[in-house]
RNA sequence: GGCCCCGUGGUGCAACGGUUAGCACGCGGCCCUUUCAAGGCUGCAAUACGGGUUCGAUUCCCGUCGGGGCUACCA
């Protein structure tokens, strides 16, 4: 198996779905999977884009077995090929200008009716397939010889058995003209790096978009002039907006590395991304990797384009904050907290139960990873600002100011420091005083955290430590006064 | 325009001739409760339409409509 993106921009889920399944068939398979960077257009070619593609495909934990391999440092192998297949004359020189054949798109410019019914016919064939054009010009270009008449069939994993008339197919350019006079031989298009390639790294599954299907025909004409049997296609349905168009920048976040950024876990949008167009069959959603690996089956794969759903991405996100083993989530709370610059080197070492415990208290009410740096800032550091809306919410009460106080001082006065003796202090003082515990509670966890939104109150407070909540709640006091 | 693919709730999937059409996300309600989540229970919501075939169609065939892909010396 292979991935083999194109460095003409970000990796986006589409793409990083294609190596998903690439990667699952392998591992499922016990297979290879192999890397490959088709940079034949030198035109769009951007190799400052490859590092962020294999950034991408790491984060998401696809590991590759082979490569990356650049087709531009391959290109003896497909000049060779070509010069194979026009020494066999299953390919052609062509000396044609590229918009002959071009143009087949090309709307009508008048609304004319009858031009309309008749449509534009594109050229498919040229003279130079008969070897009539005499021109020496160097500048020709090789085109594969489809067979005329005839019909291609071949058999898709996915969408079944595949058949077209060859007629509907155009002599496809294999080598592009030269542009220059140094320039020896012109470089390959896509369909004949593939299909090199593919050969030659001796791929027998070939998963990628569906926008690939109508090129599949193609290249089973390639790998048959060359005297190879063709791999097996499966070709995966698109991710769609939406709004149900293909998924582009217009419709936000595209590229794996914003998801990276925004603090998505990257198990969670694998398990996100791999039911996207792929069921194992039942109805279990909570995939962990292994089991991704276990159950992924070409069968499974659906042909219906399917549309990406953030909602859901997000849904998959808070699963894995909350189900991960804290041994598996705490590395990454870690790097968030290094992030953003509040980490501390004991929570590694010395305090590294109590790190844990903390995530583990924190973890139920996040949704993204700089959740914990900023919802939970409190829990990090002792720099934090009062919520204002928690303010307003919970320190409305004038009796606050004298009752925090009392509790306070209650709390410094205790000998042991654990939830229920933090429980028993409140309670009592709430009902000497003749106040509603929920009073005291809600206040007093917007003095300590900040937030309105917390974890409950006496496990923060343990949490915290005595002396952090006593302090936090006098420091508190002249702000629950003053409002 | 031509060639091709697809069509189950708003979304992702299941049911591959016989189920009260199932699950999940989302949305609403209830429970739990110290805030907010999580969790539990529950409700809303679909076989695009029209013809066939069949004792019986979500399922098979045809047409219509809708969406998508390709139609480059891009990949």
């Amino acid at each position: 198996m292979r991935f083999a993106p194109s460095p003409t921009g970000y990796l986006h889920v589409g793409g990083a779905r294609t190596a998903l399944f690439n990667w699952l068939f392998a591992r499922h398979e016990g297979g290879t999977f192999i890397l490959r960077v088709e940079d034949t257009d030198v035109e769009r070619n951007r190799p400052e884009l490859v590092d962020g593609i294999l950034e991408g495909l790491r984060w998401l934990g696809l590991d590759w077995d082979e490569g990356p391999y650049f087709q531009s440092q391959r290109m003896e192998k497909y000049s060779a090929a070509a010069e194979k297949l026009v020494a066999s004359g299953a390919a052609y020189l062509c000396y044609c200008a590229p918009e002959k054949y071009a143009g087949g798109d090309a709307a009508p410019a008048e609304e004319g009716a009858e031009q309309k019914a008749a449509g534009p016919r594109r050229v498919t064939r040229c003279n130079c397939r008969e070897g009539k054009t005499a021109s020496p010009d160097q500048k020709a270009a090789v085109r594969f010889r489809v067979p005329v008449p005839g019909t291609t069939q071949f058999e898709d994993a996915v969408f079944g058995k595949r058949e077209v008339a060859n007629e509907e197919i155009e002599d496809f350019v294999l080598l592009r003209s030269p542009k220059g006079p140094e320039q020896a031989a012109g470089l390959p298009t896509y369909q004949l790096g593939v299909v090199v390639d593919d050969i030659d790294m001796r791929i027998t599954h070939v998963i990628r978009g569906a926008d690939h299907l109508s090129n599949a025909p193609k290249q089973v004409l390639l790998y048959r002039a060359l005297g190879v049997t063709p791999p097996i296609f499966a070709h995966v349905p698109l991710i769609l907006g939406a709004d149900r168009t293909r998924l582009s920048k217009r419709h936000g976040a595209t590229s794996v590395g914003s998801y990276a950024e925004e603090g998505f876990l990257p198990e969670a949008f694998r398990n996100f991304l791999a039911l996207l167009g792929w069921s194992p069959g039942d109805d279990s959603e909570f995939l962990r990797t292994a089991e991704l690996i276990e159950k992924f089956r070409l069968e499974g794969v659906s042909r219906t384009n399917g549309v990406f759903d953030r909602a859901k991405l997000e849904w998959f996100n808070t699963q894995y904050l909350q189900k991960l083993p804290i041994e598996e989530l705490a590395p990454s709370v870690a790097a968030e907290l290094k992030r953003s610059g509040l980490w501390q080197e004991e929570w590694a070492g010395a305090k590294r139960e109590w790190f844990s415990r903390t995530v583990d208290l924190l973890r139920p009410r996040t949704r993204l990873l700089p959740d914990f740096s900023t919802w939970a800032r409190a829990f990090f550091s002792d720099t934090f600002e009062y919520d204002p809306q928690a303010r307003e919410k919970f320190w409305k009460d004038e009796r606050l100011p004298v009752l925090l106080g009392k509790l306070a001082d209650g709390l410094a006065a205790l000998p042991d420091w654990n939830h229920d003796a933090c429980d028993h202090t409140l309670r009592q003082l709430a009902e000497a005083e003749g106040v509603k515990a929920g009073l005291l509670i809600n206040a007093t966890r917007v003095a300590i955290v900040g937030q309105a939104v917390a974890p409950p109150l006496f496990e923060t407070m343990v949490v915290l430590g005595q002396e952090r909540v006593v302090s936090r709640l006098r420091r508190a006091l002249p702000v629950v006064a003053a409002r």
